[in-house]
DNA sequence: TGTTGCTATTCAGAAAATTGAATATACAGC
DNA sequence: GCTGTATATTCAATTTTCTGAATAGCAACA
């Protein structure tokens, strides 16, 4: 039931295709909601039983033909009342916590590598986001972006997407140098163990 | 399969009955992990299956007697073995990000009162996260307790806490600065128009 | 003496998400 | 001509998670 309301709010940019969406929603590009493919089209099957979405076919010469969907009047009420209803909390839910939890017992230098990982994808990250946020602001400065559109949502969401990325590489630098002093003195403290 | 880890990450802490980690993993609460009770006694009896964990019968007077789980060696080394192997990519999952990605076709009042609510949790999380903060300290200063405890998993999670919750303030501000802005605009053009 | 809240666990069922494919077309580079 | 990548969708099966309970003893408060 999150899903659909996910597919309203992305369909609220116009027009697109279940590939389109799973593009969108894909873990690694996200910017505010993920799903699967198989979660996708299922889903899109439903809406349109429902009455909440439309689908038309676009047939393509050298692609194969494809269904574009678009929302309804009845979509877009049901959208309506979705951002009237109380959200639900949300926590961090990330394995590499749990690592994180257990790296006194665990591989302390496995877990350093996977966080250094983890902060590569977020700077990948953090540069897919600017990217879009120019496109989105079109050469205008984000003052008069912000004065003029009449669609700021991919902008706020954005926005929560760069600023978690950033809290990323923050707690990942901070992290890495509490296991690096760690580390450090574990071997000091086999050396002068073996004096 | 990624909850059990957790309830092993969570046991290197010291025993703990099922209640116990529920309260731990509690949405509310939580700091590296979340479950609903009712998912944690049924991963526990299958974990005491697999022989990852061993439970013990606290009787007691005054409260129903409790089964209190802990660790064996096998969970240890499942444990470590979890700590090589990689950790799955994160995204922020929150039904909020769709109501704001909604909120030009949506209720954009209501959804401001909801990242307000979302704000006071947020408020609250971190005044809670200081608290424990302290009493894992102990009254030593910060650089002390990293150099001399063997067991910095707990603070590392802790940290991470304290600035997702951070940025969920920083970026709730933003948010209701920019969808004020814009109210207040639209209030002043519904005034022109009826000049 | 009733009400609420906390400890402690369990049950049943439904919904959502993940895993691991398979199918088919076509372009681009080596 | 082959490989890889991108478009576009679908199937089957399983696992995980969520929802909404029920039970039961005791404490604290009004």
């Amino acid at each position: 039931m999150a899903l659909r309301n996910a597919v309203m709010a992305a369909l609220l940019e116009g027009e697109a295709s279940g590939y389109d969406l799973a593009k969108r929603f894909d873990t690694a590009t996200a910017e505010f909601w993920t799903s699967t493919p198989q979660q996708l089209y299922r889903e899109l099957e439903r809406m349109e039983g429902e009455g909440l979405i439309r689908a038309r076919v676009v047939e393509q010469e050298r692609r194969p033909n494809k269904r574009v969907f678009s929302l309804t009047d009845q979509g877009r009420s049901a959208l309506h009342a979705f951002t009237r209803r109380p959200a639900k909390p949300t926590a961090i839910r990330d394995e590499m916590l749990v690592k994180l939890q257990a790296v006194d017992a665990g591989d302390a230098e496995a877990v350093r590598t996977s966080i250094m990982e983890r902060m590569e994808r977020a700077r990948a990250k953090l540069a897919r986001y600017e990217r879009i946020r120019e496109r989105l602001l079109g050469g205008r400065p984000e003052e008069e972006y912000l004065r003029e559109t009449d669609h700021v949502g991919p902008y706020l969401t954005l926005l929560r997407g760069r600023y978690f990325e950033e809290e990323n590489l923050r707690w990942g630098e901070e992290v890495l140098a509490i296991l690096d002093a760690r580390a450090a003195r574990r071997t000091a403290g086999q050396e002068s163990d073996r004096r």
